[in-house]
DNA sequence: GCCCTTGCCGAAACCGGTTTCGGTACGCAG
DNA sequence: CTGCGTACCGAAACCGGTTTCGGCAAGGGC
């Protein structure tokens, strides 16, 4: 009945039912009501019982814009896509966005997003978000070693978590994969097929996956008992053009590695290409491991070993973490990494020719 | 110096410019700062322009969600993703999003998206947003025939833009690729080649697309002097594995089609494991064109030739129909279709045998 | 010269919340 | 019985805008 009469208030048969709604209902002011609700100290624990459970029966949700304008809070989260990225988080894009809509939706709170092109449009995308207060935090994702969204977002004093880790972490909250665990492990898995030659096809070095990913493939070679090669280290490989031309540099040296392993699919594919071209059988001839779990290499053939990322629990994590601390906790505190999940898909096998064979086998054939 | 003053109000050194700063610095009051800012008719031209003049200057943009709750426009457009859909959609979406977000951010508007798994909670997310109101509209991707979005979105008399067309299209406005176009000329392509038998393997019959490709393909084949055989038309594929069964039954039936159009490039994706199976060639033993230009075609052996939506374009023509519908237009003024552009990638050739000779040789290697 | 429009702007209410500031009632100590 | 602190809630200001209402001055018709 208090429901009805809220309802008829108005001439809009259809109005949300507000606070001075649920405030007349029982007799109280707003005031009493908001304090109630929001938790209040010196709101007695009777009438806190009978304000919920009216605001409960009524359907009672404040108005996040009504908020934001006296609390500065809008409950949304900012997420910036670039655009001229590479095109390698494609394919997760959605898995991605489905995590955060879902992590914010469990506290109420919503999902803003802008795409940007370029660099320069990007920071003014972040400050005009920022000076309109579209959004209370942003979701930073593809970590670079010199961000310029984090120092624009330190200054300013928003809050942000990055998918991803940071060489300076003052301040930082984060959800990453460990990327570095998942190429050492490509690694041993090698080792232990009978590889004695592992070449490194990394990614970007401007992200901060570069180094790490680096150095879980340089930890593992030496826990092995192997040698790095510099002529079989190449990087900055995001596509599958990148990837074919390092492979191909990579696979002509006088003794070509019998593996490869990629920092992420894109190049892996690209090996693919380099080798079908030079005429050799991938897992037969080279192997390939790689990292990203990208749908593109579960078709290729044969279907490509690589390290499958979660990127639905990533944006559900990030975005609790991300709402966590505009509430004030400390992001020191909000901090994550789990491992990546390793999908043996058939890409690697025993090595069937030495480094040496497979060098007489590609000039034989050129 | 206006500015200045405007920022040392406050104690916060990086506070907001408000409309009260301005009003002050005009020495008139909010009101006609407000009016005139909003094209009020009683807002003599002379203070409009003071007004405009100062407000640019000092840098003044009115806070969406203090304007939201008095005229209950947020400025910010909906978009629920349906993540049990099939991933047929996945590449594009960062595309998409871009577009959206261009289209939107040009009128100062922004994007709230939202993820949503099963049809029942997709739903709610819609009514969750409007109670809410955390958009003033949607955009709706992936038209269906009975589309339970739409009726929704009727009742509640909230604004919404189909990305496809609708079969009751009172009241929509809309922007859509010919998709039957795109197989209508996919048809003469082939029939041009010299294909008699031309099969066909539609996507979902549920979208609305479905019945607009098949009759394409139907009236291209009309035109082009063949009869349409039933044996060889199959529907409701939208992923690999789908055009890799029905691609299978084509092409084992007696009097097998040497080409096969189809109105998804997973489906098409399909066809080529399904061929690979059966020991045939792409586009030599069998020709494919598809419709989406997705970037797996491309990386396919041979690359697929398809038919490439503009989805940027489409997303930024989305947003800018919607948003001129929530400021009044008539959504029957709102409506646009494009033709998809081809990509001659190299699947389709030349018949190399007759479907005769096709049906011995597939039984002969069976 | 007077009245009545019309043009233009200020004053104040309003939107839906939050937050500050007082004031009342009560309990308890002196 | 008085004084005082405390628990609890109402009144009102406030956030940053929009919109209604009314009033003043200039202009036009008679």
């Amino acid at each position: 009945m208090a429901l009805q009469s809220a309802q008829n208030r108005s001439a809009h048969s259809k109005m949300r039912v507000t606070i001075s709604d649920v405030s007349e209902a029982l007799g109280v002011t707003k005031s009493t009501v908001s304090r109630a609700l929001n938790d209040y100290a010196d709101i007695s624990e009777a009438t806190r019982l009978r304000v919920r459970r009216m605001a409960d029966s009524m359907g009672y949700k404040p108005l996040s814009h009504a908020q934001a304008i006296r609390t500065g809070q809008t409950k949304s989260l900012g997420l910036v896509i670039q655009m001229g990225d590479h095109d390698a988080q494609r394919p997760f894009l959605a898995e991605f966005l489905a995590g955060l809509s879902q992590g914010a939706s469990a506290s109420g709170w919503t999902l803003t997003i802008a795409a940007s092109n370029d660099d320069d449009t990007t920071m003014e995308t972040f400050k005009d978000i920022i000076r309109n207060r579209r959004a209370d935090g942003f979701i930073l994702p593809r970590t670079m070693v010199m961000d310029p969204r984090i120092q624009l977002l330190r200054k300013a004093d928003v809050p942000f978590v990055l998918f991803g880790r940071s060489p300076d972490p003052t301040g930082c909250a984060w959800f990453d994969v460990l990327g570095e665990e998942a190429m050492a492990d490509a690694v041993a898995h090698l080792a232990a097929l009978g590889h004695r030659k592992i070449g490194f096809i990394n990614g970007g070095m401007q992200y901060t996956y570069g180094a790490l990913r680096r150095d879980g493939y340089l930890r593992a070679l030496a826990e092995a008992g192997l040698s790095p090669d510099v002529a079989h280290m190449r990087e900055g490989a995001m596509t599958i053009a990148d990837g074919a031309s390092r492979a191909r540099e990579i696979l002509t040296t006088p003794n070509p590695p019998t593996a490869i392993v990629c920092a992420v699919d894109m190049a892996a594919l690209g090996v693919y290409s380099a080798a079908t071209e030079l005429g050799l059988e991938i897992a037969k001839d080279v192997s390939v491991i790689s990292y990203d779990g990208s749908p593109e290499g579960a078709h290729a053939s044969p279907p490509l070993s690589t390290f499958a990322v979660e990127y639905t629990q990533a944006g559900r994590r990030l975005s609790e973490f991300l709402i966590r601390q505009i509430n004030g906790e400390a992001p020191e505190n909000l901090r994550e990494t789990v491992k990546a999940t390793f999908l043996d898909r058939g890409s690697a096998g025993p090595p069937r020719m030495t480094s040496e064979q497979l060098a007489d086998h590609l000039s034989a054939i050129a």
